[in-house]
RNA sequence: GGUCCCAUCGUCUAGGGGUUAGGACACCGGACUCUCAAUCCGGUAACGCGGGUUCGAUUCCCGCUGGGACCA
């Protein structure tokens, strides 16, 4: 039988980094088995669902690169048939109307923590007959007062919830619109989903959306229930951890592929492989191998990952997704020869691909701003006399290339008595302006005789001020 | 509070009745070196506690503790 999985967003909010982990085991799990991975909007709360939100999780989707078969399903196209459903389950003797006002509900409640009760719905309209009509109704699921419900999950194994705990729950809102567990059964069921993998966070509600199963005569899907992800204090992730939108990743220059790679290794493992390519992730993931265990959001190997993936990426891609962050920092930066040469010999060092227009901005100066405590150390009189040999030499040449660099430093070396670091270090500060960039001889390859030189007289001139 | 889930280095995890408990991130040292990275080498670091079961439990069972989620 055909596997046929979804991910099933509300459109409340942007993409948020832990659904996208869902939707992520979701789509590997229906590319791994050949099956259909489906995409269903739960907008049926209007005030909350917004249009933007779901164009946002889309894109979410797009940018990791999670495609999806068949059309999108809007649970707000799907109004009738979950109100016809539940009228339905009425005339069979499944559900019932309730009339009860919020008052008699807080009244039940309070009484039954009053003799130590739980604060449940006592069931009182199943059987009532006389219903004012002027007053808003909604349809409760008569659920199974006896007996035990089991949930069998690929993930956490045999759960059971007794059903003495479950209360007869709202299907159907008075306004017409069905409450979650309701929905949700009615389009899994409706979209043939054969397996339901989501968040833990809804493993309490399986018992209940089984009873509805049952009691409308559907088949059982199979449930895997994958743990959540947990903040640094090891509550459940959110606003206050840090970034919780997967666009805000995307803004800070991590790529899609280090997202999905570093999402997925947070409770599922292949054995030791820590890097996959998708095609490696598509071809050994399963449900087996997901953990029962929440992990905590662990951003430091998080930037290692990515860091990873920034070194295996082609310069070109890398120049195309840096720009963008060049130009929004007002370096004018385009795609050309310098831009990729400068992207070259970052590659190493960028851990996002924000780094390389946060490292890389003097190539693009007029004139370099000097850090000051490097301008203290690397720039003062006593590396004046270096500077002015290095700008003797380096006038002689009219272009720069590796070994006729060197040469030059190798002979001011022979000739001083200096070592390497007491002439690259001013040298740096002078056309960097900071203490940190790549090779000295990389970085004036590409920033060429004219600019190494200015910089350097400009430097120089800034000592003897 | 009720229900449910979870428990191996700081973190992500492998493993599983008898192992020197493996890998990765981070951290610390070393090599390389013009700085910083990258890379390579090495190091510190874990089976929450108590009962069982067993010749033997970190592994299986129960309880506790701790953490989490959902509902209220």
């Amino acid at each position: 039988m055909e596997v046929r999985v979804r991910f099933a967003p509300s459109p409340t909010g942007h993409l948020h980094i832990g659904s996208a982990r869902t939707a992520v085991f979701n789509w590997l799990y229906a590319r791994h088995t050949g099956g259909k991975f489906l995409l269903r909007i739960e907008d049926t709360d209007p005030e909350r669902s917004k249009q933007e939100y779901t164009e946002a999780i889309l894109d979410g989707l797009k940018w990791l690169g999670l495609d999806w078969d068949e059309a999108l399903v809007y649970q707000s196209r799907r109004l009738a048939v979950y109100k016809e459903t539940a009228e339905k389950m009425v005339s069979e003797g499944k559900a019932y109307y309730c009339g009860c006002t919020a008052a008699e509900l807080d009244d039940m409640r309070e009484k039954a923590l009053k003799t130590g009760g739980k604060p449940r719905y006592d069931g009182r309209c199943r059987n009532r007959k006389d219903h004012p009509a002027d007053r808003p109704r909604v349809i409760r699921f008569q659920s199974q007062s006896a007996g035990a419900t089991v949930v069998e999950d690929l993930i956490q194994g045999r759960v059971s919830f007794d059903n003495a705990e479950l209360d007869d729950l709202i299907i159907l809102r008075s306004d017409g619109t069905p409450t979650y567990n309701f929905s949700a059964v009615i389009d899994d069921h409706a979209m043939k989903i054969t397996h339901i993998i989501r968040g833990n966070d809804h493993l309490n509600n399986t018992p209940r959306q089984i009873q509805i199963y049952q009691a409308l005569g559907y088949d059982l899907p199979a449930f895997a229930h994958h743990p959540l992800i947990l903040g640094e204090d090891r509550s459940k992730l959110s606003k206050r951890h840090g970034a919780t939108g997967l666009t805000q990743y995307r803004e800070e220059g991590y790529l899609p592929e280090a997202m999905v790679n570093f999402l997925v290794r947070i409770g599922w493992s292949h054995g030791d492989q820590e890097v996959f390519k998708t095609k490696e992730m598509i071809e050994y993931f399963d449900l087996k191998d997901l953990t029962p265990s929440p992990g905590v959001w662990n951003q430091e190997k998080l930037v290692w990952i990515n860091g990873d993936y920034i070194r295996n990426t082609p310069i070109d891609r890398l120049a195309d997704l840096a720009l963008p962050f060049f130009q929004k920092k007002g370096y004018p930066a385009q795609k050309d020869d310098y831009l990729l040469a400068i992207i070259k010999d970052y590659q190493v060092r960028a851990k996002t691909i924000a780094d390389f227009a946060e490292m890389a901005g003097f190539y693009y100066v007029e004139e370099v701003q000097y850090d000051p405590e490097a301008k203290s150390k690397f720039l003062g009189p006593d590396q004046l006399k270096i500077l002015e040999i290095l700008r003797d030499r380096l006038g002689g040449l009219n272009q720069f290339e590796k070994t006729a660099l060197e040469g030059i430093f190798q002979q001011v070396i022979a000739e001083t008595g200096l070592k390497m670091k007491h002439i690259a270090q001013p040298l740096r500060v002078a056309i960097a302006g900071v203490t940190v960039t790549a090779g000295i001889t990389e970085v004036m390859t590409v920033l060429g005789p004219q600019r190494t030189l200015s910089r350097l007289n400009r430097a120089i001139r800034s000592i003897n001020l």
